[in-house]
DNA sequence: GGCAACATTGACGTTCACGTCAATGTGTTA
DNA sequence: TAACACATTGACGTGAACGTCAATGTTGCC
């Protein structure tokens, strides 16, 4: 009821204006360039998967570029990956920890607290980690697989040939 | 109402006796080794991503060994690869293909007729492939990236191991 | 041949990941 | 400031992948 410039409401004093906050987006925008729908994008930030983003005095949300990025990252581990929403939750839940934690990082002076921090990073990262290596591992078996399949199809092909020219 | 033993129905004249087909086991037994729940089992059935097996003369199915291996690479292919049980049913049509294909093989004495089949096969090969390699160059991705964070994770560990020790 | 244990087929219920529609408010442009 | 495109929040609908329950039939064993 009385908005002029589509000027987000917080982050207006960020405390690192790293120039992804220079460029916002509506949903329409960022729903066209990442591929999802504006529901999914709704609903990602319902179920917690995505933060929400900041909003215009009307209540219009608008994506930062980190936004867009994270919806990426999102949209290759459900469609490549095959993971849940939940899954995928909980590694974002991991990874705000993580930025909480190297925000708190500088105010805290005491080293033992640091490196208890760091055990605890390092112990997500590697949370993560473990669940790609079995994907992995798995993929690699398939692979494999399917790679000597096609070299017994070259082989029985060669000789196929081989008896074509003989006749 | 006059059965004595479980002899399957079908497959008792089978072609090719693999001696997989010694050992049938019951939905029970089959759920338990695989993991999978009773209901699963009938509803890959039922969807088609699990050709039917043999039954009883009271109808009681019986799964053999091949059966077990099939529900253990579509476990796979659901839970580690994440694909949809469309898609593993599409790749279980193609394997049926291939199969038919084999089966026709040697019946078919045309060599033009098989390098046709050769090349059949080794499409549908290759296309199992590139999904494959798709999610792998996904997943090895988010392998450097979390190796590369641990990394530096241990960098700063050893900074401050360092500092503790100069105190 | 009788009984407990396990199987079968419906049929309906549930959760996840959205789709769709309605009622209403906002932003921009003429 | 009127108009029109685009946004918002409910709310209900949907398809996939099963869970669960009921009614009934089968198997193995004594």
């Amino acid at each position: 009821m009385m908005s002029h410039q589509p000027v987000p409401l917080d982050e207006t004093l960020s405390e690192q204006h790293t120039d992804d906050e220079a460029s916002y987006q509506r949903i329409e925008q960022v729903a066209a360039r990442t591929g999802l729908t504006k529901r999914t994008l709704r609903y990602y930030e319902e179920i917690g998967v995505l933060r929400p983003p900041t909003r215009t005095e009307g209540g219009y949300r608008l994506y930062s570029e980190a936004d867009v990025r994270q919806l990426e990252r999102i949209k290759r581990l459900k469609e490549l990956l095959g993971f849940s929403l939940a899954e995928i939750r909980e590694l974002a839940d991991a990874e705000e920890q993580r930025e909480r934690v190297r925000q708190a990082w500088r105010q805290d002076a005491d080293p033992h607290e640091k490196l208890a921090w760091l055990d605890r990073s390092d112990e997500l990262t590697r949370h993560q980690l473990q669940l790609v290596e079995e994907k992995l591992a798995g993929l690699h078996e398939m692979e494999t697989f399917l790679r000597a399949r096609l070299d017994r199809l070259e082989a029985l092909r060669a000789d196929l040939r081989e008896q074509l020219e003989d006749m």
